[in-house]
DNA sequence: AATGAGCGC
C-alpha cells in the first residue's frame, strides 16, 4: 500500500498500524476448565512489527450448578408480589412488568426543587405573562433574555482600577444613573418621554465617535471601556452588514455632556488593542 | 479612512 508519508502525522500512522489487527488470527478463550482455569490465546503485533502470540491464563471462580441451583430455589420461595402476585404459582418464572414505578432523582442537599422543564425555547413557550417575569439581573431589561445571556454579563462588575471616575459615580450623586451608574432604565434614558419642561425629542448630542477601533473591539468592550466616565445610554459599532466584520469605528451616548466630554478627552489618543483610538464628538445624525 | 438600525404611524 502506498503511503505519502509526507501527509500523515504519527497520530495516524499510529492508527494506519493499528488498522492491521485484521490480519491477526481471532481470539481464542479455552475453558474455564473443572479446576476454573481459563486461558486467552491472542495475537498482536509488537513494536518491531511481528507478529506474537499473548497468552492469558486466569482461574475463574467456580460456580457449581448445585450451588446456581440452591439460589434460585431459595427465590423460587419468595412470596410474589406486584402483578407476579396474580399468576399461578409457577406459571412464569420471569415476567416483565408494567408497573409505573418513580423513580426518585438524588440531589444536592439543600437543592431547591427542580424547575418544571420545557421543551424548545423556553421564551417562546412561555406566555406573556411569564415573559414579564423574566427579568435580567445584569442589565434590568425585562422580557428580553435571561441573565445568562445579557450581552453585558462579563461586565457586571465595575472595573475600580481603571482610569478615573466622574464624580460621585458610585452612588445615586450621578444624575440618571443607578447604583452602579451605568444602566439607564427606558423612563430615564435620553429622548424618553418625561414630564413638563423637558424636551421629548431624541437626544443625539452626547454623541461621541470612536474610530481606529480593532475588528474584534464589539458593543461590550465599547462600554467596558466607557462606562467609567458615566451613565451610558447606547453604544454602537458598526458592522458590515455582508460580513458582518466591525467597520472599525462606533459610538457611545453619554446622559451627560460633561461624561462625554471627559471621555473624549481622556480616550482620544488612547492605545487600545494595539490601535490608538480617536474619540470626538459625533456629529448628530440626520433623521 | 471612517458618521450608526429599524420600528411604527
Amino acid at each position: 500500500m502506498a503511503v505519502d508519508m509526507g501527509k500523515l502525522r504519527w497520530g495516524e500512522l499510529e492508527d494506519d498500524a493499528e488498522d492491521l489487527d485484521f490480519l491477526l488470527p481471532p481470539r481464542v478463550v479455552v475453558g474455564p476448565d473443572e479446576n476454573g482455569v481459563k486461558k486467552v490465546i491472542e495475537f498482536r503485533f509488537d513494536d518491531g512489527g511481528n507478529k506474537v502470540r499473548v497468552t492469558t491464563t486466569t482461574r475463574v471462580r467456580k460456580l457449581t450448578r448445585a450451588r446456581l441451583s440452591k439460589r434460585a430455589l431459595e427465590r423460587r420461595s419468595w412470596p410474589k408480589f406486584g402483578d407476579a402476585a396474580h399468576e399461578d404459582a409457577g406459571a412464569r418464572l420471569t415476567m416483565v412488568s408494567t408497573e409505573e414505578i418513580l423513580l426518585e432523582r438524588p440531589r444536592a442537599p439543600g437543592s431547591k426543587a427542580e424547575e418544571p422543564k420545557v421543551a424548545g425555547d423556553p421564551l417562546a413557550a412561555m406566555g406573556k405573562a411569564g415573559a414579564v417575569l423574566m427579568v435580567c439581573r445584569t442589565c434590568g431589561k425585562k422580557g428580553d433574555h435571561w441573565t445568562s445571556k445579557c450581552p453585558y454579563k462579563d461586565l457586571a462588575t465595575q472595573t475600580d482600577s481603571f482610569v478615573d471616575k466622574p464624580p460621585g459615580a458610585e452612588g445615586a450623586a450621578s444624575s440618571a444613573g443607578t447604583g452602579k451608574g451605568t444602566y439607564v432604565p427606558p423612563s430615564m434614558r435620553a429622548g424618553a418621554e418625561r414630564s413638563g419642561t423637558e424636551m421629548r425629542r431624541r437626544n443625539d448630542e452626547n454623541s461621541v465617535r470612536v474610530t481606529n477601533l480593532s475588528e474584534d473591539t464589539r458593543e461590550p468592550d465599547l462600554l467596558e471601556l466607557f462606562r467609567t466616565f458615566g451613565p451610558v445610554t447606547r453604544v454602537y459599532v458598526a458592522v458590515d452588514q455582508k460580513t458582518g466584520v466591525s467597520r472599525g469605528f462606533g459610538f457611545v451616548n453619554f446622559v451627560n455632556r460633561e461624561d462625554a466630554e471627559r471621555a473624549i478627552n481622556k480616550l482620544n489618543g488612547y492605545g487600545y488593542d494595539n490601535l490608538i483610538l480617536r474619540v470626538e464628538w459625533a456629529t448628530p445624525r440626520p433623521n
